[in-house]
DNA sequence: TAATTCGCTAGACCGA
DNA sequence: TCGGTCTAGCGAA
């Protein structure tokens, strides 16, 4: 009997229902594997009711299962709830986890088959109660459990990280392994780094030479070993890094057992990426994690490499300059200078990338947990596949059958016109003083929550008369408990409590308050992805009406604050979805109309105060000097700290010189209100601009290629400078352009190019499509005009303030 | 790629 | 050369 983590499980599909545990004792962090064989994969029927002897035919069934013969082996009868009502299903049990769709669907004909298609790990998982990452208590002979069992704690399981970076030969435009080879593997763990390489001799210490490449690689494997890595992590090493080493191994006949067992390191498709997973150890692929963080909005990256990660997560910059292109003239003929750079680069990456992984991990094993996904999976999953877990848990604690994946035509036949959306009160463009924006807490879930939402709650029989209506008249049950709306209570529930203990913590570097910042975004991730997966057609707990009732049931609450405010004297500048921007004369009457709002909500909702702000600019749309912009505006709250929103200055396809002007006129205008020297900062930019010295790196715009370039019908300016980029033989990378509008050409697009082909810039673009637009949008409102910022004439004061 | 929808904007494209 | 229309990317919620 022992306590440890469950860190991994994985079954090998040859070996039938045999599962293979990794497990890391509490006491000394030993890493072990465990066999279990206990858990019988099964699934459930509803008989048809006209049908008297379902159970012998069922046991008759005969089908082939990767040429071998599969059938039921025994069926039992079970007590389940399906549709609130109590019923007498039969639990059919298998012999091997493949086998359960197969015999599944054989059984159609005598009935409905229920939670066939859940795959085996979870089953596992869900009926035993573990959480992956949790410790459990396990009693094992030799190496097969006897009995496993969860413990539930808050402790979290001390990983060890090793994170590697390789380095590729890559004369050709793309490194391909059966004809390039590896020249270096960069290592990095909390206690050491190091370079292996082969064949050259390098300066540094932390280079270790190796005769050569299938050198290189076993003694990568043996680094691997000697740090018991539990977790190995990587940037991107999904697609690239590890499907690299294993062909590479293959072809050298190297042995290359990085994992815990004998086998390769394995890639296999998983959902539109590749996922590269090694034996006994996690790999974690930290690319995945970043990019969905970054979707998300924790946090704003322009690109997505990995050192731009790490400067955005840990604020180290550790970038080493080189061009990714060179590494294979470096490796032929560079100077010793060149390569010890080289292997400088390389270690650089490692180093960076377990910054990043050490950074996100707790996140992630937090969300594993929450979930009861494998961490592996849940680091890589979409929102759907990430939640379903949870509210099968919870569907299987009520005791009820979970609902079967939609069909292909059964998602083809739902609705999926868009849902009519949020409110939206467009704000008269101008600047304002004394502004507070509240806004509702957690708005969709907690609508979910109160008014009971759900797919299994939908125009129930129970409640005709008193259930919850909607705006458009869509009725929900108000006995019980949909299952969405219960979920979604446990996570706010959680949260809020999470909040409440961090606000008494006094420290916010503590391990202990990171661990619990971690699980609240875990939580507030779930909680946000819940409305948009009831209108998701494949979603298990689709319903449209439930969509549709939520964001009406959001328009009208926000209406109603927004009635109220007006009869309290106060001006409604503007509301977007869930926030309220209010014009107050005091802030304690802002505060006391909050109070007020709040009592009349329902228990589960609540509007909070986001802030007071002294001052604000709401900005005229385009071509439309009356109706203002939405989701565009800045404000200054009391200490002075600006919320930007919206402006050309938080977008990246933008020149960094538009942005940081556009920047700078804001601050001017709202820390001191004036516009004169606002003017005159920006007629110091134009200046600078047309003597042709402003650095070519502040003109760059990066925009994103989200086809194929030879797919778009319009030939825009970045995928004009990306082939002409590829005519002159340059490598670049297809994602991402950046590009530099020069004086070469007629079009636009004719004139841009990619940074690298750049000599000089058109200052008349800059000014006339950059600068002058980005910051008139915003002076124009002060009655300031393009004469004024291009040429010298009077000055302006804040009069009219 | 990610959840989903909407709004804003730039720049190309196209016909007069 | 113009103005209208269309394609496309980004950000906010």
């Amino acid at each position: 009997m022992s306590k440890a983590f469950l860190l991994h499980i994985d079954y090998a599909a040859t070996k039938g229902a045999v599962l293979r545990l990794v497990l890391k004792r509490q006491d000394n962090g030993k890493v072990f594997r465990l066999f279990d064989n206990s858990a019988k994969p099964y699934f459930y029927l509803v008989p048809n009711s006209d049908d008297e002897n379902v159970e012998a035919k069922v046991l008759k069934i005969k089908t082939f299962y990767q040429g071998t013969e599969a059938k039921p082996v025994s069926i039992e009868k079970v007590k389940k709830k399906l549709n609130g009502k109590e019923i007498i299903v039969l639990k059919v049990i298998c012999s091997h986890p493949g086998h359960v769709p197969l015999i599944a669907s054989e059984s159609k004909q005598f009935g409905q088959p229920f939670e066939h298609q859940i795959p085996f790990i979870l089953r596992y998982l869900l009926d035993r109660k573990l959480t992956p990452m949790d410790l459990v208590e396990v009693k094992y002979n030799g190496n097969l459990v006897e009995s496993i069992a969860p413990v539930n704690s808050v402790e979290l399981p001390p990983l060890r990280v090793l994170a590697f970076d390789i380095e590729t030969y890559n004369k050709n435009v793309k490194s391909d392994p059966k004809r390039d080879p590896c020249l270096m593997i960069s290592y990095a763990t909390a206690k050491r780094s190091g370079v292996l390489t082969y064949g050259k001799k390098f300066t540094e210490k932390y280079v270790e030479v190796l005769a050569n490449e299938k050198k290189m690689l076993e003694r990568f494997c043996e680094i691997v070993r000697e740090n018991h890595a539990d977790v190995i992590a990587t940037y991107n090493g999904d697609e690239f890094d590890l499907p690299f080493l294993t062909e590479r191994a293959k072809m050298l006949k190297a042995d290359f057992r990085l994992g815990r067992d004998k086998a390769l390191p394995k890639s296999r498709k998983k959902g539109i990426r590749f996922a590269s997973s090694i034996g006994g150890r996690i790999h974690f692929d930290a690319y995945p994690v970043i990019a969905f963080l970054n979707f998300i909005g924790a946090f704003k990256l322009e690109r997505m490499r990995l050192q731009d990660a790490a400067l955005a997560i840990t604020g180290k910059n550790l970038k080493a300059d080189i061009e990714k292109k060179d590494i294979h003239k470096m490796w032929d003929h560079g100077t010793q200078k060149e390569l010890d750079y080289l292997a400088h680069y390389s270690i650089n990456d490692s180093i960076a990338c377990l910054a990043i992984v050490q950074n996100v991990l707790p996140l992630q094993i937090e969300l594993a947990k929450l979930t009861g996904n494998l961490m592996f999976d849940s680091s890589r999953l979409s929102a759907m596949p990430l939640v379903e877990p949870f509210i099968m848990k919870k569907s299987l604690a009520r005791g009820e059958l979970i609902p079967s994946k939609p069909s292909y035509s059964e998602v083809s036949g739902r609705d999926q016109a868009p849902v009519e959306g949020a409110f939206v009160k467009i704000p008269d463009p101008g600047v304002y003083e004394k502004i507070a924006v509240l806004d509702f807490k957690s708005l969709y879930p907690s609508i979910i929550i109160s008014h009971n939402v759900g797919s299994d709650s939908y125009n129930c029989q129970c409640c005709t008369q008193e259930g919850f209506v909607s705006p458009q008249g869509h009725r929900f049950c108000k006995k019980h408990k949909s299952i969405i709306a219960d979920t979604l209570e446990d996570i706010l529930d959680s949260r809020f409590a999470i909040q409440k203990t961090m606000k008494t913590m006094a420290s916010k570097e503590s391990e202990e308050y990171k661990q619990l910042y971690a699980r609240q975004w875990s939580l507030k991730i779930l909680a946000n992805s819940v409305y948009g997966l009831t209108l998701n057609p494949r979603f298990r707990w689709y319903t449209r009406q439930g969509g549709e009732a939520t964001t009406a049931w959001a328009r009208q609450f926000i209406q109603e604050v927004n009635k109220k405010s007006e009869e309290a004297k106060f001006t409604v500048l503007y509301n977007d979805t869930d926030s309220i921007f209010l014009q107050y004369e005091h802030e304690k009457d802002v505060l006391k109309f909050r109070e007020k709002i709040n009592e009349s909500l329902p228990a589960r909702m609540e509007l909070e105060l986001e802030d007071f702000y002294p001052r604000g600019i709401f900005v005229a749309k385009k071509g439309d000097s009356k109706g203002g912009a939405r989701k565009k505006y800045a404000l200054i709250n009391r200490e002075g700290k600006i919320k930007i929103r919206g402006f050309e200055l938080v977008r990246r396809d933008w020149s960094r010189i538009a942005r940081r002007t556009q920047r700078s006129v804001l601050e001017i205008l709202l820390k001191e209100g004036k516009v004169d020297e606002a003017v005159t900062l920006v007629r110091n930019v134009v200046a600078e601009l047309q003597s042709g010295k402003v650095p070519l790196d502040d003109l760059v715009i990066v925009t994103q290629l989200r086809k194929k370039p030879s797919e778009y019908e319009i030939k825009s300016p970045e995928v004009s400078a990306y082939e002409k980029a590829i005519k002159a033989g340059l490598q670049v990378p297809e994602a991402v352009v950046s590009y530099v509008v020069t004086s070469k050409g007629k079009t636009i697009s004719e004139k841009a190019y990619v940074r690298e082909m750049a000599k000089d810039y058109d200052a008349n673009y800059y000014l006339n499509h950059q600068i002058l637009p980005s910051v008139l949008k915003i002076l124009s409102e002060l009655g300031i005009t393009e004469d004024d910022l291009t040429t010298n004439s009077k000055q302006h004061t804040l009069g009219k303030w």
